[in-house]
DNA sequence: TTTGGCAGTCTATCCCAGAGAGTGCCAATG
DNA sequence: CATTGGCACTCTCTGGGATAGACTGCCAAA
């Protein structure tokens, strides 16, 4: 009965989504922009004055009805409107989104902002600021992993007693300390001599590789080394051991807090709650390192409960081919996506270009 | 009138606080602790059942008339109860509290959980989640200034180009990197050299005292250094403009919304737009740095509106006589002083402990 | 000075009715 | 046969009014 309704039209080949013909579909989509605008279920009245369409309310009924029978759309009681459910969502973003192109004044904004002058750390968190002030959600981005950088060079500097200070420098530029306790004391030219070693053993090499030489070099060739050589593998081992640092920065969690869905103290507590459990949120936001580009996970899609009401669009920013991590944004699921994601792609490429050593 | 009601005892000289005598005092305290119990107005039946007094609720309510005229306490609407106010918790934290001294098993479990072992940072940060996790409250602390540490040493690397990696060490083995551009290439020998130069002239003095004798110096004696000795003291100037680091950690921000009076959501919108607010919190912390122990900000005395609702409980901690930073926790107006007093003060102790190279 | 009693006040809650919004169904229409 | 107007029905939301409950303030008595 409803297969009349919503029989595909022939330009609707894009998926093996039920079929919805071009007429519901613009419907699915008037009334998604409409219920993004403030939140409340939208009526066939509503939907008839601005879909656009020259149809009367009741016609509009028919289709909502059919439409609702597909799962795309739901209403919380008889005598409210429509709103859209996660598949209508999911429908919406994969098969009728036309992501707007953001103009150039925008980007040129977007790009003064991220400029690549600043250090490191502040630069994420600028990135992380600005996410969250142009959307008016969260904002966050994960910290720069540096795994598959290249092993420049260490040093180690002789502190009272049997500390040493390592510097690892690594391929592009990061700089990380470590102080390591040794088991004697050393001489300022022992430690030369340690560094000198390891230096001309792995400068260039692949961290993550020089790692697994360190590993199975101490295993097996301990004998046939002198003290000198034991002394500094166990020192670049500690050092390196320190290599991953993980973590992410957030801005603008109080923006969530205008969105009347989200404005319940219970609702409110899990999902600050959940900003502030490290563990889950950079598992969460590791699924997308592995994917290409924009990733969008909408309400229970994330398998966090505490994110039910809230959508992620995110994005693996990277530097030369190799992802460093991921940024996005969280709000709730009736986000502006046409708006969202081409701003998430574009703060993607220009923290990857900001990153980019060669500048 | 009044007078007779609340006439001084011969025991209450503690200060020049107005005269309200034992009594009262009993009283104030009574409502108070019940008060803080579920944040209901309190009234005089309420009252006389608990405040373990032999009177009867006209009696109280006699009394709590006068309290009121002096401001200590209020009722939000004539049939409710009384509750505290800012001066009534003034008045009570001053004169009337007598805190509990922290049991030695909770505070032997403190002593565990800060262990020196950590690094700095994991150290702040465990600290600050142990506040609120004992407090139930938001815990925040200020990272340790370094600014009157001694220098140690400085080291220079080179990196590719013009580009030098400063390395900073000092006193109590905190470590700084800077990246630093020279003006022309630097042969690692230039490096060695300056580095030693500088090492020998500075080692063991007060960063602030070497800043300022750079500067003077490069101005005074320019024409007579070589220029080994001014790029030198160039780059020395450089690493030592980055020294001081400030910001915080904060940890239980979602405690607050347990509490009733904070929970709706405009409140809470300003106060976690407060608590992100770097420059501000700083200040705030900072006006506790300069005094000796506990701070406690109750309500609108912070001067901050959106923590208006808010007291805060506050500690500087120092190694050997010299503060580094301050740590409390923010709660609501009403929150157990008493118990969180003695937590907030342990907690300082430990910290500086903690951070003391000496162990 | 303390106390019991009493009138008065204010809030919170519940219930109810009416308005408003929207749906689903049906019969008429082009 | 898709579309439309009409109509009955449902459900929520809002405001008014009544009631119960919790206190206070005052007064007179102990």
């Amino acid at each position: 009965m409803e297969a009349c309704t919503l029989l595909a039209g022939p330009e609707n080949m894009k998926d093996a989504i039920p079929d919805i013909n071009e007429r519901a579909q613009m419907m699915l989509r008037a009334l998604i922009d409409r219920y993004v605008l403030d939140g409340q279920p939208v009526g066939s009245r509503t939907l008839a004055r601005e879909a656009g369409l020259e149809l009367s309310p009741a016609t509009i009924r028919n289709v909502m009805s059919d439409l609702e029978e597909l799962g795309f759309v739901a209403s919380p009681h008889t005598s409210a409107g429509r709103i859209p459910t996660v598949q209508g969502y999911r429908f919406f973003v994969d098969s009728l989104l036309t992501v707007q192109p953001l103009d150039n004044i925008a980007f040129e904004q977007m790009r003064a902002e991220i400029s690549s002058e600043q250090g490191q750390q502040d630069l994420i968190e600028s990135v992380t600021g600005m996410l969250s002030g142009i959307t008016h959600l969260a904002g966050v981005v994960t910290l720069p992993r540096h795994e598959h950088s290249l092993f420049q060079q260490v040093e180690f500097l002789p502190l009272s007693d049997n500390r040493v200070l390592a510097i690892l420098v690594s391929g592009d530029d990061e700089v990380q300390n470590r102080i390591i306790v040794t088991e004697k004391k050393c001489s300022p030219a022992e430690l030369q001599q340690a560094s000198n070693y390891l230096n001309s053993l792995f400068a260039g090499k692949d961290i993550a590789e020089v790692r697994a030489t360190l590993l199975s070099e101490m295993q097996e060739t301990r004998s046939t080394m002198n003290s000198m050589m034991i002394t500094a593998m166990q020192m670049a081992d500690q050092v390196l051991d320190n290599t991953e640092r993980e973590g992410y920065v957030m801005a603008g969690q109080t923006n969530l807090m205008e969105f009347q869905e989200l404005c319940n103290v219970d609702q409110l507590r899990k999902l600050f709650d959940a900003f502030s459990k490290k563990r889950d949120m950079l598992y969460l936001l590791d699924q997308c390192v592995s994917a290409d580009g924009i990733q969008i996970f909408i309400g229970e899609e994330s398998g966090y409960e505490m994110l039910d009401e809230c959508s992620m669009v995110a994005a693996p920013y990277s530097v030369e081919g190799e992802t460093l991590g991921v940024l996005g944004v969280i709000g709730p699921t009736r986000m502006a996506y046409d708006r969202v994601i081409p701003i998430v792609d574009a703060t993607a490429r220009l923290l990857g270009a900001a990153l980019n050593p060669k500048d």
